[in-house]
DNA sequence: CAATTAGCTTACCGGTGTTAAGTTTCCTGT
DNA sequence: ACAGGAAACTTAACACCGGTAAGCTAATTG
């Protein structure tokens, strides 16, 4: 950012001039007291930091980077979050805010499958935050959407054990599923993925089930019916876990 | 790094002492062209890596720490290697050369679980891993060892779509049980755990089934236990998805 | 109108990944 | 035995990073 005035009335250090070299005042049109910038707030931080984020990935996202986005200097930051760690807390924590919670239906299977898939779908586009997760398990958001969860899985009859059980297992396999899935995709641009097809083609011998399988041939599999067709298998298992259902 | 000469033969820039401060000749012994410092390898690179990682964390692993560890220059690394993400992905398949290949029992369901067992319990001894599972999923380790779990899942009657279904449900749950336990166990003091009770206990009308169930609350439910049975489940459900079995 | 304080800025510190260019050591071919 | 070249490493430097300390400015309060 060069020095120049980015858009609202300058505030600009006016005591530093020279008395001698008068201040043009036309510069200083708006009194300067009248509306200062729209003022800097957690929410507006964290937004930005999402949409960063989404552009940049985690290692794009710079605490200078992020201030030059909302005209402010970035020890300004520091005013507001302790840690670059809080800002990513936070940006995780907002996303999940995205993932609409279920209308409570008869059917808590039907319930529990509709937030894993929101939720693995809010993953998936933000790809950064699988990586991320795990961190801020204690973030409003997410617990609320646990809650749900837990709440559907004790409509199916879960208690206990079981219920535990049950939790982790979901949470696992959807927290699971949308690290392996973001990361391939992130990582990897689609002549990569190729490439990966190939080795495992090339060492057939070595990997004989991987290779008639079509392990890692996004060709072959959707992700998408994938993720269905287990999330399917793991309801049935905690179902059958939590009670005769 | 004081510039004091470690432990092998000194390699000193002899030529630069004061030839009146004559050069004490026992000092530089060897005549220092025999055997040069070992060798650095890549091999001795990612193992000093791993214990680096194991001590100080993925943030704590730069590439200065590392080099100095290994009595060379940061600079020198990158002769063997491209940038700091390929060295953690090294790290990160390394640390699966030591998930120990179960031998093939009649069993295909006690094959399976006894990976799965193993490869959560190296995330866990090596906690910086599984945040950065995803990446090196084609390093040669993580392969053969799903080409294991994929042949279980095969005995077991698995082809086709529940193959690949089976065998994401699986992995899926391996990685995501391994990675918010982790991130859990490390980023989190038992202070902070209590906290975190405490506050879903605080809260008991908003989290009303986390608090009832004992959430977060580890003195309820064992970590071991939880995986355990989940994966009980999870076998059951790709037998079930497989075939008749 | 004085005093306080929330909110921001300037200046700066030590450390980071990575590149470019030079230097030393080893190996090879004749 | 020795020249030449490649392999393995070092020195130097760049642009950037997260974070702290202290100062300034504008709004609020008594």
């Amino acid at each position: 950012m060069t020095s120049a005035e980015p858009g609202g009335p300058p505030t600009t250090p006016v005591g530093r001039r020279d008395s001698r070299t008068s201040p043009p005042i036309w510069l200083r049109a708006e009194p300067a007291r009248s509306r200062r910038r729209a003022p800097l707030t957690l929410g507006r931080i964290v937004d930005e930091a999402v949409t960063l984020l989404d552009e940049r990935g985690v290692e794009g996202l710079t605490m200078r980077r992020l201030a030059q986005q909302l005209d402010v200097t970035a020890t300004a930051l520091y005013w507001h979050v302790a840690t670059r760690d809080d800002v990513l807390d936070l940006a995780v924590d907002r996303i999940f805010g995205d993932v609409p919670i279920p209308v409570v239906s008869g059917d808590w299977q039907e319930d529990a499958r509709l937030l894993a898939r929101a939720w693995r779908a809010a993953m998936l586009r933000h790809p950064w935050a699988p990586n991320l997760v795990g961190r801020p398990m204690l973030g409003p958001n997410v617990l609320a959407r646990t809650e749900f969860l837990q709440s559907a899985l004790v409509r199916g009859g879960c208690r206990g054990l079981p219920l535990a059980v049950a939790t982790r297992m979901l949470a696992n396999y959807v927290i699971g599923a949308a690290l392996t899935e973001a990361t391939w995709h992130r990582t990897a641009d689609p002549q990569a993925r190729a490439a990966a097809r190939d080795h495992i083609a090339a060492r057939a011998d070595e990997y004989p089930t991987l290779d008639a399988s079509g392990h890692l041939d996004e060709t072959r599999w959707d992700d998408d019916l994938l993720f269905e067709e287990g999330l399917d298998g793991i309801l049935r298992a905690a179902a059958r876990t939590g009670s005769p259902c």
